[in-house]
DNA sequence: AACAAGATTAACT
DNA sequence: GTTAATCTTGTTA
């Protein structure tokens, strides 16, 4: 806890957002909101957890760079056309687990991908995860790495993210400030056509963030 | 039935 | 810069 002015500052407090939160139709917003929130996995019987730095919007089945364009609805896309406020793993080239958290009002599927997170809660069991090697914040950058490190896989896909006990967001009074936080398209989806283009991916300056978490106190 | 491509990463040359 | 790893899905036959 830190001290200024002679007075204790208010300890930073973690609450899992509602469902309001994730109901919300506009995706590229709700992007934006989880820079800074905390994603957290209950694995392995152990609690882990990073503040998210990098997240991209998918929007819905006009989204050509979307699992979901065209309305395309199979057994993997299925999850996305959940009410918002469950989790869509899926496993990518075969070989990696992407977690999205899915967003909006049922058979809208909007989706979250989280690309990177800072580790915070259980340092050492992450690292043992991620190797043993590299630092701390190349360990959560890219969201093959962010499941990695929490420990999920495909078997958590479609979980309860507002009352579940596997794998959930907690919000607090927390931001990033704007300065560190970059908007560009996405990553690896040239394919879309002009959708490549859209401004849908938010990325904070990982040596900036992690300078304003730690003045926060948080990690 | 066969094949190509993919919201990636680590280990090469 | 290139490539292997390897599962799901869509396309083509």
């Amino acid at each position: 806890m830190e001290i200024s002015d002679g007075l204790v500052s208010d300890p930073i407090r973690w609450k899992r957002p509602g469902d309001a939160f994730y109901l919300d139709p506009d995706v590229v917003k709700t992007a934006r909101a989880l820079l800074g929130m905390k994603l957290v996995s209950f694995s392995g019987n152990v609690i882990t957890s990073g503040i998210i730095t990098e997240t991209e919007a998918y929007a819905g089945v006009s989204d050509r760079a979307s699992h979901a364009c065209g309305g395309r609805r199979t057994r993997r896309t299925e999850t996305m056309y959940r009410k918002g406020g469950v989790s869509y793993v899926y496993l990518c080239y075969g070989v990696h687990s992407l977690i999205n958290v899915v967003t909006g009002p049922p058979d809208i599927p909007h989706a979250v991908l989280i690309r990177g997170i800072i580790p915070a809660d259980g340092l050492s069991v992450m690292k043992d995860r991620s190797g043993n090697s590299g630092n701390i914040l190349s360990a959560g950058s890219g969201p093959g790495k962010v499941s990695k490190l929490l420990g999920i896989d495909c078997s958590s896909n479609g979980t309860d993210l507002v009352r579940g006990n596997l794998l959930w967001i907690e919000a607090s009074r927390f931001r990033f400030s704007d300065s560190v936080i970059s908007v560009t398209k996405r990553i690896g989806v040239d394919y879309a056509g002009e959708d490549a283009l859209l401004p849908y991916r938010f990325v904070a300056d990982l040596k900036a963030a992690q300078t304003e978490i730690e003045k926060a106190g948080i990690v």
